[in-house]
DNA sequence: AATAATATTGACGAAACGTCATAATTATTA
DNA sequence: TAATAATTATGACGTTTCGTCAATATTATT
């Protein structure tokens, strides 16, 4: 055999048996969390031995990593769709929106595993690089909305204020997005604080940031509630009834 | 001697000694974070046995807890400090936005200590009393700020869209804070994105969310850069002395 | 077929958690 | 005050899990 046709065999192995390991860790992280995710019973299941493992990932941080990289990459994906739909600028942000929503009922574990990456104790312990890999993944969909910010001003839809780069607006929309996710799951008691439905909050948080950006058109110049449905009619239709088939199959659960 | 002085004196020893772990904890925390905090190096440290220290806490995690609530009740306090500058109901939403400035600045090793309680894993092993006693010192603070945003619309200064709460405007406040702050200190390259202030950013995005709302008078009618300074010569004077004077120290301290 | 290179294994040492039987201290009673 | 009861402190211990590494097995090369 060629070195080349081996090495790509040998290639493909590894990378298989690499998302073998991501997987299994990616159940256990789910059911029980961070400290319930440990390298001998991922090797256990895998079939491996624990030394193996630590062949394809420094430390238990290292698929952590690994697991979020994955993540970011399944959002950019959503979020490169969200950005196609043509409409107005201020749509495709609202789009991209939607693309984050939809993820996060899409794959809601996949939210948590961002979570404990994000805490300083546990990526103090990550491989630098791998840890740079991801941090690029985040700073490439972030450069999807920078993008549109960019495309808004100059299609005349947005003037920012002198000293305002498009950065520090989609700061305020990732600073939302991630603070919100983060109370939500923290537990604080919205209901009873008067939040009833954060997503809806969330959502009309960003209508009125970009109002006060002035981004055209503004919340009551235009429909943006016509302009979501039909978004998710055109963008996001197989996420759309992928969701509504399993929220069906849950009602169809419940009985038993 | 009666039951009632003893049990008080004995309670004042048990206080003290608890403010000593604590104490401990924390610096220990702050140099090396959630994994360099442990219980042998407090006891060690605090000349008590293992087991005295686990008569306070039920786990290293309600350690952290408490050093969470210690860290609401600072932020507490100077919150309430700010919604006293008498003026517009708008500049006490700014008062209480610089008030979460300096706290950063003057207790940053608090933030990182709240960060790790909001991770989903840590926080699951934490006793559900304590966890609960945090999460209404955090309602207490984001009250402040809802009691505001009710005083701004008796005031005639705003008014909500039908269907919106006053926490609506609230969470979304909230929300900016709490993710800047966790992407900032997540590492990610801001600088090289295009954020260069990432403090000033906020601000802005803060004035931006305000003026969507319409919240007046708004940021074009007023001058909150004035405001600003004006806030915290009034109100927090002391602070910025504070910080003045630890910025001064460190002038002096990096020529040796 | 022999040898070299690479990959796999799981036993092992280390670190830290949280517990609990024992010891020490403090309070109560006679 | 002395004896006894109640409370509190101690640190050795069992347990878990991490990450390493010498020994072993597999694969490639000569």
């Amino acid at each position: 055999m060629e070195p080349t046709t081996l090495k790509t065999r040998k290639q493909r192995e590894l990378e298989q048996r690499e998302e073998l390991f991501l997987s299994i860790a990616r159940r256990h992280f789910i059911a029980e969390g961070y400290f319930g995710l440990n390298m001998d019973k991922i090797a256990l299941e895998a079939e491996y031995s624990k030394g193996t493992i630590y062949q394809h990932f420094r430390n238990k941080e290292d698929v952590l990593v690994a697991l979020s990289v994955q993540t970011m990459e399944k959002r950019k994906a959503l979020f490169s769709r969200g950005v196609q739909f043509a409409g107005y600028s201020r749509q495709k942000i609202q789009a991209i929106g939607l693309a984050d929503v939809l993820f996060a009922q899409l794959y809601p574990e996949h939210h948590r595993v961002e979570q404990v990456i994000r805490s300083a104790s546990i990526r103090d312990r990550t491989d630098p690089d791998k840890h740079n890999l991801l941090r690029q993944c985040e700073q490439s969909c972030m450069q999807t909305v920078s993008g549109v910010v960019e495309l808004a001003i100059k299609d005349g839809d947005l003037t920012l204020p002198p000293e305002r780069t498009p950065q520090d607006l989609t700061f305020g929309l990732w600073s939302i997005a991630v603070g919100a996710s983060l109370i939500v799951s923290s537990g604080t008691q919205l209901q009873s604080l008067g939040v009833t439905d954060p997503q809806e909050a969330v959502n009309h948080n960003f209508d009125m940031l970009l109002d006060g950006y002035q981004w055209r058109p503004l919340s009551h110049e235009f429909d943006y509630r016509a302009s979501e449905q039909l978004i998710l009619k055109i963008v996001f239709a197989a996420e759309i009834d992928c969701l509504q088939a399993r929220k069906l199959s849950y009602e169809h659960q419940e009985p038993i």
